[in-house]
DNA sequence: ATGAAAGCGCTAACAG
DNA sequence: CTGTTAGCGCTTTCAT
């Protein structure tokens, strides 16, 4: 067993210096890769620091140098699928270039509120992720006054890069699937979240679908628009409420894939074939849409996460500088959930 | 337009401190609450810090008092649905008691011991949390060595505090259940998982199975055990396998949700009425599992997550000091894709 | 009860 | 190419 790593005390800069015979700004300079290092000498320090297994302290070098390699990601909340899988995809390539990910769960005013006021990611990373949670005008001003790198997904300011789907168009999408389906009588599940913070989506979503509708010449009636607050409870809720009107819709576009096995849930349980009674169209492409047959309005959520890492580093490195606004494609998937009406 | 906070250059506590005219010693006593700080001085410390907008630079306190407030979670998968709820949780106790977490996707080997080697997180945080990676003996003896501040959720060492549930006993009621239907031919999904890290869970699920259809005298084929990866595709292959031997089971109980429903999936496309030709029990009780009708194994995810960050902070805060092992319940929920065997 | 001063471990000029 | 020396912002003895 030989003592590779000591860990009983932290090794420090000086230690490796002492060891290398050299600077401490020697070995500082050694161990960055910054020029002005003879070669046997970085290779030296470099073996030394490796054998004494020195790593340097984070705090100390952020506290000198100001840079933490740290990013901070808020989001409304960490438990649900479309955020985990935004953040899966951010961790893997952001730490695949040596930053740590810095979670933050923002979800309602009250926590935003403080979240911004007292900016402690501020100091603890140097950039910041927000994922869905929209900002107000003066906020974003804040920030850009502040000069934060701040990278969204979701919301997108002008100031800053974003990474996004065009809401309004996926949900044209989605009401002409239905309509092409033949539907007339449609449906739809969204509305506002829970939570006034994040989501303009739910809006841009029912504008998208309405306009889409309005251009067929279908009108929504109001009674159909309920919301579902994002979850499959709501969603079961609501479909409750669009079914209990009179002259239901053979159709409902749901905000998310989550609303949408609700619904269809709730539909079965009240004894409608699905698609026969009503067909169901979701929006995201979960995991297991595909193993509940759900329709849906496929958007490339992993991608985003790894998307808007790659613009975090790209900001950090100086090779991204004007702000850049990625606009990811969706597609309509059709699977078992939507029908031709049975009339 | 009142200028309580102004944002140009970060506020010091020497500000502070000039502004209340004391000296920084003071201000940094004052903030935290210790003693030997006159109640008025410590009132109007208090009211400049809040009107400067002042916080501490964590990396500057850090630096100085070996705190960080920051815990670091390391898990397999960041985008899976248990892995989502665990960090969901423990993020909600431990930022309502001030603090960050750090997050790390540590999903095999290699990873694995890199992040255990350069330590990052180490002096990054002030307690590491891992969730459901299987470390040596040699690992955890270094790390208590360290003394490391570990919290587990799933592995449990005798030196540290733990959070678990009984997946021998689990797996059992699963069999229990199956074999109480009058199932008498009985397949398992679950196996080995794809990186060798994680999970001895896979293990303990399948001894408590196989024993307790052991003690009903029922054996199970070792053809109608399959490794179903823990994923959705995976449990429809694994179950494939399993219905293309001779003889097929009636029944079939996979060590996650996300494998059952793939399963059942796949059962179904393949003609076969679940749970009438086939009952499928799942492990987790999913957030979805509901809607699909589900029969599974419930453990309370969310809440391993909460106490797990509870056990961190008692350890931190000095009042949890032995190692406490927490052993979550767990239960059957009898949903709609199991029933009695057709014959 | 409060202040002065010595670091914490590292980086960044500035010399040489 | 390499070493010296200020700090970075805060905590913590040790005085007072």
């Amino acid at each position: 067993m030989k003592p590779t790593t000591d860990r009983s005390r932290p090794v420090t800069i000086e230690d490796v210096a002492a060891a290398a015979g050299v600077s401490v700004a020697t070995v500082s300079r050694a161990l960055r890769d910054l020029p002005h290092v003879a070669p046997a000498t970085r290779l030296r320090v470099r073996a030394v620091a490796e054998r004494l297994g020195y790593h340097a302290d984070p705090h100390a070098s952020r506290l000198a140098a100001g840079r933490t390699f740290t990013v901070a990601m808020a989001l409304p909340l960490v438990g649900k699928w479309y955020f985990s899988q935004v953040v899966a995809g951010a961790e893997r390539v952001l730490s695949a270039d040596g930053y740590d990910v810095l979670l933050y769960a923002v979800e309602d005013r009250t926590v935003l509120d403080r979240f911004l006021a007292d900016a402690r990611y501020r100091k603890r990373s140097d950039a910041l992720v927000i994922v869905d949670i929209r900002l107000s005008t003066a906020e974003f001003d804040a920030l850009a006054g502040e000069g934060a790198a701040l990278v969204t997904v979701g919301p997108v300011d002008s100031r800053f890069c974003s990474v996004s789907i065009d809401n309004v168009a996926a949900a044209g999408l989605a009401a002409d699937h239905l309509l092409g389906l033949g539907h007339r009588r449609l449906g739809l599940i969204g509305g506002q979240a829970d939570s006034p913070i994040h989501f303009e989506v739910p809006d841009e979503r029912r504008r998208g679908f309405l306009a889409a509708c309005g251009r067929a010449g279908v009108e929504v009636r109001p009674d159909h628009i309920v919301d579902g607050h994002f979850t499959v409870e709501g969603g079961a809720a609501a479909v409750d409420r669009i079914l209990d009107t009179d002259s239901p819709p053979t159709a409902v576009f749901a905000a998310s894939d989550e609303m949408a096995m609700g619904a269809i849930h709730r539909a079965r349980q009240r004894g409608m074939a699905v698609p026969g009674d009503l067909s169901v169209l979701g929006f995201d492409d979960h995991d297991l849409a595909a193993v509940f047959g759900l329709s849906t309005i496929r958007q490339p959520v992993r991608r985003h996460g790894e998307r808007v890492a790659e613009l975090v580093l790209g900001l950090l490195s100086g090779e991204v500088d004007d702000p850049v606004h990625v606009v990811h494609p969706v597609e309509v998937v059709a699977r078992a959930t939507t029908a031709p009406p049975a009339a």
